[in-house]
DNA sequence: TCTCTTTATGCAACCGTGTTGCGCCATAGA
DNA sequence: TCTATGGCGCAACACGGTTGCATAAAGAGA
């Protein structure tokens, strides 16, 4: 990534959080970035690991901060299916409702678009609808053409998933 | 529950696990009929908790079993948001795609009925689907109308529900 | 019914993800 | 520059789930 679009996003990152009203501070700044530069959602784990190579951060603080972005609307929060939470932070802010993709090879997660007719399934009587969360698991662009040629693509996965 | 009932749920539970041509053992029986008279998905803990009382197995134990049931389809397994997996067996067997129900009160999760209409969102190319998972947050019957009169019914959550 | 093989179980120790408490330090307002 | 407040780092912990290994039990065959 150049220079220039790495400037970019710490301005935008900045100023994000600036516009919260709270502290200004490097941890903020730097998980901030990496989350908006990402492009997908990514673990604290996955945001620890790209933090390592610049600027180490305890791993509570990476905790504390990935949780105050998400209180301030300034990420979200996907729960995956291997017991791991994953953040997603983008320029344009995101609507509240939409689905997730998560592969299943890599375990990659990115948010879609909003589906218009995501509606509710039936319900029990007396029970009531909060929130609908749609995940579609299968397989990215990347792992679908390396499964060809097999070999090719495989990341750990410590887990086994369903 | 009627002691005659308990009896007829042990029989099925043993017809059932014969039926998978594996072995036939106490803790697969009790953890089964626990599932099939539970009406809901049970975590582990749960599952744990019902069988201190009668029948106490090794927490290992239990973890295999319900590996064991969900592999043999006896079982499937739910992620909830709060990474627990829960499990739910149903004697008439249940379809691979179907919609839960999660209280974001209680954390009662239960299984829905099919939805004919569950399409999956709008993928970026290259990326393939293979199993849609809805999940619907809300308030059950229980939590829904004690919610009226507070402070009535309110379990213990560990995590902060997102 | 007894023996033997196979497979489940129990125990102990471990791992990864996330949390809590507390003292110290940095941010930002004066 | 000074100071209060809130953020950070460290250590210890909580919880769900897994692994390795010795022992016990299921069930097939004699």
């Amino acid at each position: 990534m150049p220079a220039r679009s790495q400037q970019a996003t710490t301005d935008v990152a900045e100023s994000l959080i600036r516009g919260t009203g709270a502290r200004l501070t490097m941890a903020r700044v730097q998980i901030l970035k990496i989350l908006l530069d990402a492009g997908r959602a990514l673990s604290h784990n996955e945001v620890e690991d790209k933090l390592g190579r610049s600027y180490p951060i305890d791993r509570v603080t990476v905790y504390r901060v990935l949780d105050w972005l998400t209180e301030s609307g300034l990420a979200h929060r996907i729960t995956d299916s291997d017991r791991v939470w994953r953040f997603n932070a983008e320029r344009g802010g995101h609507s509240g409702e939409h689905p997730h993709f998560t592969c299943t090879c890599c375990a990659n997660t990115i948010c879609l678009e909003e589906t218009p007719a995501a509606k509710t399934p039936k319900l029990p009587t007396g029970y009531r609808s909060q929130h609908v969360d749609v995940t579609v698991r299968g397989l990215c662009d990347e792992c679908a053409r390396a499964n060809h040629n097999p070999s090719a693509h495989l990341r750990a996965r410590k887990h086994k998933s369903r």
